[in-house]
DNA sequence: TTCCTTCTGTGATAAAAGTCACTTTCTGGC
DNA sequence: GCCAGAAAGTGACTTTTATCACAGAAGGAA
């Protein structure tokens, strides 16, 4: 398939708010790029030079530690932008968080030389750009919320559901590490609390995965 | 003072990288408000049908718990916008946080449904949004990361060196308990840990306040 | 099968933070 | 000066979370 083509494509699936103009114009200046399932897309400290859009697959956001830990923030999905790329973009500075590829994911590359004109030429540029960052920076609050109002219990319950919720499943492959890990708490913490949901009856519990029972 | 003129002042001073147009239209369509120290300014779940900009004063951005804590996320300052105020305006939809002067504070108050023109027409403004947005959205990511990684005896210091950063003072006038609720900890707590960080030299307390020592 | 690794379960203990109860200190107003 | 109320100090205790030390279970590879 030839490249052009295919970006339209995906702006037509997943960013149907886009005006016709606007789809052109992406699909002339843009560039596709293909990400394997694990690999970091953005890193802590790096320098932002293009706004990128999900245009398959998904995207896991952390927030790096100071002793290396990985903090799950949000996913990015199909549709969605990378927020951090549009803003640190027009600034140039750096980015403060991760974001790693979780399935093989398609990303829309675009220079951020082009931001000024989208900016001010389409008008379904600037409210994508907008309503991007009004969800991300709810998700944060919503994040925000969940550390500093709840216990672990109820954090650990608020992650699942986002799981859950955000993959579509009834049943999640993960281990208790995996999760003890995006909740920066420890396996043993994690284990406990599970058992404990296990036995009020809302999950149920496999090596290497969790049902929701709901 | 005429309040047309009194809005030119204060984007001449506050607003430094608005261009003249901009400028202009925002004194011919945007409203001065002063708001008496103490007062709220905007409440969760309130809908916002305006843009404001700080014009002088100081706002303190509080994130509210189920149970009526109020948790102290940042403060806006002279020259910022309420980066919520614009982006909830774009969409309408239901603010989360809290927002209330903490000195006697004027606000330039801009109807939403001119955001379109302003966006489109004015270059400076689409950018001083986006850097805006793009500021705020790092001031979270800072707090989380006090939330996330650091214990008590860190996010009190993060906080207080914020506090004197922010005021632009080396003594301080608060109380034990109003940290403690910035901070959703009890007072014994914070006045433990301060105790704490008066023997290291780090500061003195006394009645009411606190004085960096450094 | 037999190892070996990974995942999970669990008790014991430690550390951090929250809670309760009370005292002391300061300060402004009478 | 005296008193009331707010602010701050402190000990004792509980709860939550983290850490340590294992043990058992599951599954893959030789």
């Amino acid at each position: 398939m030839e490249p052009t083509q295919s970006i339209i494509n995906y702006l037509d699936a997943s960013f149907k708010s886009f005006e016709p103009g606007l789809r052109d114009r992406i699909a002339e200046a843009g560039v596709l790029k293909n990400i394997p399932a694990g690999e970091v897309i953005m890193r802590t400290g790096q320098y932002i030079k293009h706004s990128v859009l999900i245009a398959s697959g998904r995207v896991k956001l952390y927030r790096e530690g100071d002793d290396g830990q990985e903090v799950f923030i949000y996913y990015l999905e199909e549709g969605n932008a990378c927020a951090l790329s549009m803003i640190c973009a027009t600034k140039q500075e750096s980015s403060e968080i991760m974001a790693k590829a979780v399935d093989d994911t398609t990303i829309i590359v675009i220079p951020i030389r082009m931001m000024d004109e989208l900016m001010t030429t389409y008008r379904s540029w600037y409210y994508f750009v907008l309503e991007n960052y009004r969800s991300r920076f709810e998700e944060l609050l919503t994040v925000l919320d969940s550390v500093i109002f709840k216990a672990m219990d109820e954090r650990l319950e608020f992650y699942l559901r986002n799981q859950f919720k955000s993959k579509g499943v009834d049943e999640l492959t993960i281990t208790h590490l995996e999760i003890a890990n995006d909740l920066n708490t420890s396996r043993e913490v994690v284990s406990r609390l599970l058992k404990k949901m296990e036995l009020n009856g809302k999950i149920r519990l496999f090596r290497n995965s969790i049902a929701w029972v709901g």
